[in-house]
DNA sequence: GTCTATATTTTGATAGAC
DNA sequence: GTCTATCAAAATATAGAC
């Protein structure tokens, strides 16, 4: 295991505090104080708030791409492609469980990055709903609202990070499984 | 229909501001400049930036509670009241789409009302959980992870505020029969 | 690497004229 | 009911000592 850094330390407290209270609500005191140093100190290590957020955000949004760009090019059905990407979201959210709060929430205070955070989450977006697509053509998946089941899914993936913490005694595995269960199949007996 | 005064007028675009930035990155100029008027005039009509956000959380939130009130007395199914609630989001949500933006992201902000909203909301969960419980036995739903079911279900719902908006020709009534039908029977062919 | 001191802007809110 | 003027506090960030 690598050691920690101060830059990284003030990134993952950051990350904590923005899930509590929202970027914008987080003062560089805020932050400061909860690493026991004043806020001057902090730019010794980092070069703006702005920063702290970018960094947060943008290397999250990138492993969302790159898993998924692994699981289009696996030959699985559809299905299973859906299976691996609910994967991705628990094993991505339960390491990042407060980064995934800013991703959420914080990601139209992005500045300079912002347009390029848009392209990799709506390119995301149109690859979940290719892989949908394409279980429709292959009979896997139900020939109705491509849209809403988009949604329904994707809503219930974004949202795992405040679901996570609440169970300590979590299997990353089972989650996924038991939670690919329940958007594929529903809960009716 | 009645006419709205300025106070609500202010409260609306308000909302509307909150849900594109968050309440805390929202100031009083903004939402003056909104309103073609100086932010001292503001005051004139509410009593601080609190009190707006207090007056959008918590009358969505009562809205809820009555809604789950109606339907835990009715005599319907599990599954029937699971489609109820599904419909009392769909109702609420369309009517509130920049309120509902506050209610899931802003409520940490509130601060005389903070315990109240929770105790509002813990409720609301657990009538939820209990509807869930009483589906099970029953034979309804299906007997594993009622707290995973819950979270996915009501993840989704939370999240109608984020893609009504996208549908302009949304029925409601037809949303909430195609989104009830994906929730309790999944996506699988 | 952290501190004190400080510059500069911005914030929510009030007083009082019109 | 809106305005101008203003206050006091709080914000991000920098300079320079240690």
């Amino acid at each position: 295991m690598q050691q920690e850094n101060r830059k990284e330390q003030i990134i993952r407290v950051a990350a904590k505090l923005f899930k509590e209270k929202g970027y914008s609500a987080v003062t560089m005191r805020d932050l400061a104080s909860s690493l026991g140093i004043k806020a001057a100190s902090l730019y010794n290590h980092i070069n703006s708030k702005q920063d702290i957020l970018k960094s947060i955000i943008i290397s999250i949004a990138e492993e969302f791409t790159e898993g998924m760009n692994v699981i289009q090019v696996s030959n699985n059905s559809s299905i299973d492609k859906l299976k691996q990407i609910v994967k991705l979201h628990v094993t991505i959210s339960s390491q990042n469980i407060y980064g995934m709060a800013s991703l959420n929430n914080d990601w139209m205070h992005l500045e300079e990055q912002l347009e390029y955070y848009l392209k990799l989450r709506y390119d995301y977006e149109d690859d979940f709903r290719n892989i949908i697509k394409q279980g429709i053509a292959s009979n896997e998946i139900k020939d109705e609202k491509l849209d809403l089941m988009l949604f329904s899914m994707l809503s219930t993936l974004r949202s795992l990070y405040l679901w996570i913490p609440k169970k300590e005694d979590l299997n990353p595995k089972e989650l996924a499984d038991n939670l690919s269960n329940i958007l594929i199949n529903g809960i009716n007996k």
